[in-house]
DNA sequence: AAAGCGGGGTT
DNA sequence: AACCCAGCTTT
């Protein structure tokens, strides 16, 4: 039997029941497409259920505030995805009359959709026979192939496009597609594959080579960069200060307590004497204290060490809201979980 | 071609 | 601690 349908034939036995499984609307296969990217089925699941609830349509998603998109959005990750998921709706609904393009080159447009979530829409809503190769895809077709092409440069990305490319069930690629991605999640997984009672160890060349460990071949980088963040919570009668980051950098639209960005830990006196916190305090009395310990937070890529200053300032400061109020902001995980334990 | 972007789970 | 996850955008 062939690789193929081997496949497919797992996927009918062995697929899980997914709500987005249900449904072959363009909004919410995109939908659930962005929220999977580098996110693992069951992280995404409660946000999907969340945002079909709260926006039934495209033109419901394009209504909202971006505040409120971001909000619904906290906790998932990778915040640029929910912006120019935002920014997409908008322009699906008021541009293309809420219609989304319905081919795999015209979705490559959009923004936010990449190679594989326009394969992904244009297969699963409109049968276009367009391959996708994400993680999983990946793995299962360099350990069946014994392909050691590095999958993360470019020469393994285009080789490996092709070969799923060649593979795909044409008469029915929505199946296809999905079906290899949740061989790749549930059988062939990266650590533990099932190779003993996989339905394709007769024909995998990495089990045969014993070289399943090794693939796929993975160029790895990325130094851990360590940064120290000091947040001054300020406490005046019911209020205190947020702000938004503006720039180009990590939480990119979410917002947080005014913060000093420094080399390395700072003491009550280093605080003290910093520029930007006689900027938010003024010269007037004041009292500071920590709180709690420095918390270490870590992304993927960089190390945040974290420390709380609480400031009660004698005079009132700008740029304040009501301490009720915060819970209703966009705000990273490392800030959620420090009001959850403070509570003002 | 390489870097940057979250948070959580597994080993 | 390292690796991985239904990747995309910017440099």
């Amino acid at each position: 039997m062939n690789f193929s349908k081997t496949i497919t034939d797992w996927y009918r036995t062995y697929k899980r029941d997914l709500p987005w499984r249900k449904t072959t609307d363009p909004y919410c296969i995109w939908l659930s497409e962005i929220m999977l990217q580098q996110t693992r089925v069951e992280q995404g699941l409660p946000y999907y259920l969340k945002f079909t609830a709260a926006y039934p349509t495209v033109f419901d998603l394009a209504a909202a505030p971006e505040d409120e998109v971001l909000k619904l959005w906290q906790g998932l990750g990778y915040y640029s995805r929910a912006r120019n998921l935002h920014h997409t709706a908008r322009y699906v609904a008021e541009e293309l009359g809420g219609r989304f393009p319905s081919s795999y080159k015209e979705l490559l447009k959009l923004k936010g959709i990449g190679d594989y979530t326009a394969s992904a829409i244009a297969s699963i809503s409109f049968n276009e026979a367009a391959a996708v190769v994400d993680g999983n895809v990946y793995r299962v077709l360099s350990r069946y192939f014994g392909v050691a092409i590095p999958v993360n440069a470019s020469e393994g990305v285009k080789y490996f496009k092709e070969l799923a490319g060649e593979l795909i069930d044409r008469q029915d690629p929505a199946t296809f597609n999905q079906a290899i991605m949740e061989f790749g999640a549930i059988q062939c997984s990266p650590r533990a594959p099932k190779c003993h009672e996989c339905p394709l160890n007769d024909g995998c060349v990495a089990l045969r080579d014993d070289k399943v460990q090794q693939l796929p071949v993975k160029i790895r980088k990325n130094s851990i960069r360590h940064r120290y963040f000091h947040y001054l919570v300020i406490e005046h009668d019911e209020y205190t200060v947020l702000q938004q980051r503006k720039h180009k950098d990590i939480w990119q639209h979410l917002y947080e307590f005014p913060l000093i960005e420094a080399d390395g830990p700072l003491d009550k006196s280093d605080i003290e004497h910093h520029k930007e916190f006689r900027k938010l305090v003024g010269d007037s009395p004041f009292r500071l204290e920590q709180y709690g310990e420095t918390v270490i937070h870590k992304l993927s890529h960089q190390h945040i060490h974290a420390s709380f200053w609480v400031v009660y300032p004698g005079d009132p400061v700008n740029g304040t809201v009501r301490k009720s109020e915060v819970g209703a902001y966009p705000v990273p995980v490392l800030i959620a979980n420090f009001v959850r334990e403070y509570e003002f």
